[in-house]
DNA sequence: GCGTTAAAGCAATGATATTTGCTTTAGTTA
DNA sequence: TAACTAAAGCAAATATCATTGCTTTAACGC
């Protein structure tokens, strides 16, 4: 009774990948929350039913493609000065958000009732905690914080009020934060 | 071709109060994504047309209500002291989506790409324009640093943290946003 | 290569949601 | 209280989504 051999190459790869971009697409035509499955099914040429059996329902789609996007393994910004390292990384996430579709995916994603933060949230929160860790007893600054001050701001715009994303929100944001 | 005279009393009336009232019903017992309106039709015991026709889809409906409960006519904290009034009108936000119905209908009304922002959060700006107003040149505070540092922490942790939502969190950013 | 079987495709089915033209009810104003 | 007609109700027709058993394809390990 060992786990089935995973089939994730070949076939599996390009229906994933084909997937990937009607979902894109889809998103930005008509809003993250007006995709069904039957409909990325069509665009991307593949059968609804391998959509079903995949992820269930859109939202659970729609999550691990948003996660996708925004590399969870991508190396933070380290130069050692903490006010340098929270611009950069905010600007990123900024600059991640201002993509139209990322929003959009965003706002789908929203996880229901109950349900477990959001995969792409969650990374951000360990971020924010290597971010400050790194700092150490310099800055007395804590993860909650980060999230309250930097994140929660840039995702609420971008739910919310997307078109006041500008380049030189994050800078604004840390400087309130860690006031000169 | 003038507007032609609503009816709103009566039956209407009803149907509307019935509808909130299964929407809440409705809302609590699936999480806001899963309410569809012949279900909503159905345990107000209303016919599903008239929800079609008054508002069209599901997030309309949920924005509309929502907006409803968190009476845009109140009267805001008014005691002459900037940081009271808003640790006071803060609270009573976190207080509304500690209910875990509201913080519900907020991750359901959230607004498809493209469109305006939500009537409920259009309020709160005008509110935080209210109170940073009435203080004047006493504390250079602009609305917008209000919608960032106070209603942006609580409405994400509304929509991704809800258990994040403690009775002093609106002190707690108070005091972040005023330094003593 | 070859065999095993995970994953994709297909098609039929049942369940829901949405639209539409028409009828009925009853809110508003005079 | 009577006329006007906005809004609700009804029912039939569409459209869409989701599930399921089965068949086909082709990825992976030997």
């Amino acid at each position: 009774m060992s786990a089935p051999v995973r089939r994730t190459g070949g076939r599996s790869a390009a229906v994933l990948s084909a997937i990937r971009y009607a979902v894109e697409d889809l998103v930005r035509e008509r809003g993250a929350e007006k995709v069904t499955i039957p409909m990325v099914a069509e665009r991307a040429g593949v059968n609804p039913t391998s959509i079903y059996r995949r992820w269930g329902d859109a939202p659970a789609m729609l999550n691990d493609i948003a996660t996708y996007r925004l590399d969870p393994d991508r190396s933070l910004p380290r130069t050692g000065d903490l006010r340098a390292d929270l611009a950069a990384w905010a600007g990123e996430i900024v600059e991640h958000y201002r993509k139209p579709l990322n929003a959009a995916i965003l706002r789908g994603g929203t996880p229901t009732a109950g349900e477990r933060e959001t995969d792409c949230l969650r990374n951000r929160r360990t971020e924010a905690l290597q971010i400050v860790e790194r700092a150490g007893a310099a800055h007395p600054l804590t993860a909650d914080e980060v999230i309250d001050q930097l994140i929660a701001p840039i995702v609420y715009r971008a739910i919310f009020l997307p078109w006041t994303l500008d380049e030189d929100l994050a800078a604004r944001l840390v400087d309130r934060l860690l006031p000169a």
